[in-house]
DNA sequence: CTGAAAGCGCTTACAG
DNA sequence: CTGAAAGCGCTTACAG
């Protein structure tokens, strides 16, 4: 027997008052007489109301959308959004793509149904399906640190990818590095990984230190690429005597294959990583990085959505937080050369 | 000039159509004329229409709610809760209590306005803010992974930690360890932390070997309070030849502690952690820990939230996963004693 | 394919 | 403090 669905009505019933009591007790309405007050609440909670339809104002979610929920970074900007929201008075709903349609559809139903203040498009490459239908909706969508060419009218946030990387090379310049190599995160598209890879040239070029192709590796952003390419360059015959890789993941691959090779970081090797995620601090020792305002990006896209929901205007369209070398434990100046 | 507000009958104005019409439009009803559709639609986003209320069955969503988000491990939570709720088409909110009242009163604003389909408190220690508020509520509530204890009327799905500390101290007895030293996280009230030292000792009685009251070290789920345990271990007059660390994190602090004492992991000294977070793979040597499911856990506790949703029952209110020990590069038989 | 009419669940003055 | 009445925004048959 599938009960009736429970309305205001079937409450005021039970109660034996009106409907718009019962309202006035919902909606924490002071006129009320209290034994009136508690009479209701406890048949609104025997009875289990829910209500049918929800004001869309109070409704407020932002929703951000990854391709994959995988990488420490998120959590790093999830805190940072959180933030920002929870002030607000608005709730952040997280979802990935997962490669399928679900999420995108998942997104338009809600947006149609004035569920979404806003949407936050984070680390999403050129290619996403959901930029073919975000003309559709009418709430304000923007990108986060995205990974390859985004829509171009879409706002965007990221990091100062080019400057980070520069000063990343320049401190292994000013250490006294001539071969330094650079690990990167992929060998096209990707827009972080091709600033970075121009900032590392730029800090060459001005010291006047050669550009070694051999010393560039391309691999993906991860833990085993990074492995990988640290052992052709340690086993390479001129070796660098300094690697910058391109996040900290693949710097802690980095980690790994020198540990195999004997190799001692930094007395025999300088490394320096990207990103400052947590583990950078808890590497052995610890790693020297360029580090990302992770979550002050996360904040800054959370205000920008919120503020573009008010109908108010932004200052920028595009907008770059500036990144910051911090120095820890795994740079030091090159070994001696060995007599020859 | 504040426009008026935007309504289903503005829309059939401009178009010059009926209400219902703009109604099936937005409902997706396939019975509209197709230039008729495309005149509405262009005319919803035009006057940026955006609906009064919405249906709450549509609206649903599922907060996760965090005392902060702050550790790795939270990510692998959201992964299986998202997919899990993607599937059923319900959201995530992912939420932090930050020690204040704010993420409390939204949760139950939400809820009383049926936003809520259900609601999973992770993490929480016994002195949550939200215990006193849970019965106000008409949804459903679960404990993940609760740090204290959770009240106990709420259904809770946990790992199997006393199983995992001791196959975690088995292991090493099985090397031949008989100095093992273990790290905890708290010194009291986690529960986590009870059952992975009461895990310990029940592997070191079954293998007869006598407890060592100063090789129990209590500090916290810090990296920090790793790095100082462990070097108060390595100096002790008599010191392990094995550290079980009660998480990855304080493992962590264990290698940067035997990195500056000059003690070699595994070959000194054997360590294990607890969690296997990403972090345990990246780490020079490579981790041997006791692995939780976490993703798995996420899905379960997001499985379950919905189950009581939908007002079927649960198959038991505590749950509790099966942790495994991984082995990797960080445990190795004892070194030979020095001669005296 | 579309509209006039009825209806739904809830809220908002207004009156007492 | 409470209810009868009107109203709101939207949806649901029904008719053509």
């Amino acid at each position: 027997m599938p009960a009736e669905r429970v309305t205001l009505a079937t409450i005021a019933e039970a109660a034996g008052v009106s409907v718009p009591t019962v309202s006035r007790v919902l909606n924490g309405d002071g006129n009320v007489a209290k034994a009136t007050r508690l009479r209701i609440e406890a048949l609104l909670d025997e009875h289990g109301y829910r209500p049918r339809t929800v004001r869309a104002s109070s409704a407020g979610m932002v929703h951000v959308i990854y391709p994959r929920i995988d990488t420490a970074w998120q959590l790093e900007h999830i805190r940072g959004m959180e933030a920002v929201m929870q002030e607000a008075g608005v709730g952040l709903v997280v979802s990935a793509l997962n490669h399928g349609t679900a999420g995108r559809n998942d997104l338009l139903r809600r947006a149609q149904a004035g569920q979404a203040t806003g949407a936050i498009l984070a680390a999403a490459s050129g290619d996403t399906p959901l930029a073919p239908v975000l003309d559709q909706l009418n709430v304000p969508v923007i990108t986060l640190d995205p990974g390859a060419k985004a829509p171009a009218r879409l706002p965007s946030i990221g990091a100062a990818n080019w400057q980070g990387a520069r000063a990343a090379t320049e401190h292994l310049l000013a250490l006294g590095h001539r071969r330094v190599a650079m690990i990167t995160g992929s060998k096209g598209g990707l827009l972080c990984s091709r600033a970075r890879l121009d900032g590392y040239r730029a800090a060459l070029e001005d010291a006047g230190v050669p550009e070694d192709p051999s010393l560039i590796r391309h691999g993906e952003f991860e833990f085993e690429a990074g492995i990988t390419a640290a052992k052709q360059l340690i086993d390479h015959p001129n070796p660098p005597t300094a690697i910058f890789a391109c996040s900290d993941l693949i710097a802690l691959g980095v980690y790994e294959a020198a540990r195999q090779r004997g190799v001692s970081i930094p007395a025999d090797l300088s490394v320096v990583g990207f990103d400052d995620l947590p583990a950078a601090r808890w590497a052995s020792p610890a790693l020297t990085t360029v580090r990302q305002p992770l979550e002050e990006m996360g904040r800054l896209a959370a205000r920008t959505v919120l503020t573009m929901a008010g109908r108010r205007s932004l200052p920028s369209p595009r907008m770059e937080l500036s990144t910051r070398l911090i120095v820890r434990s795994s740079t030091a100046p090159p070994p001696r050369p060995r007599r020859g």
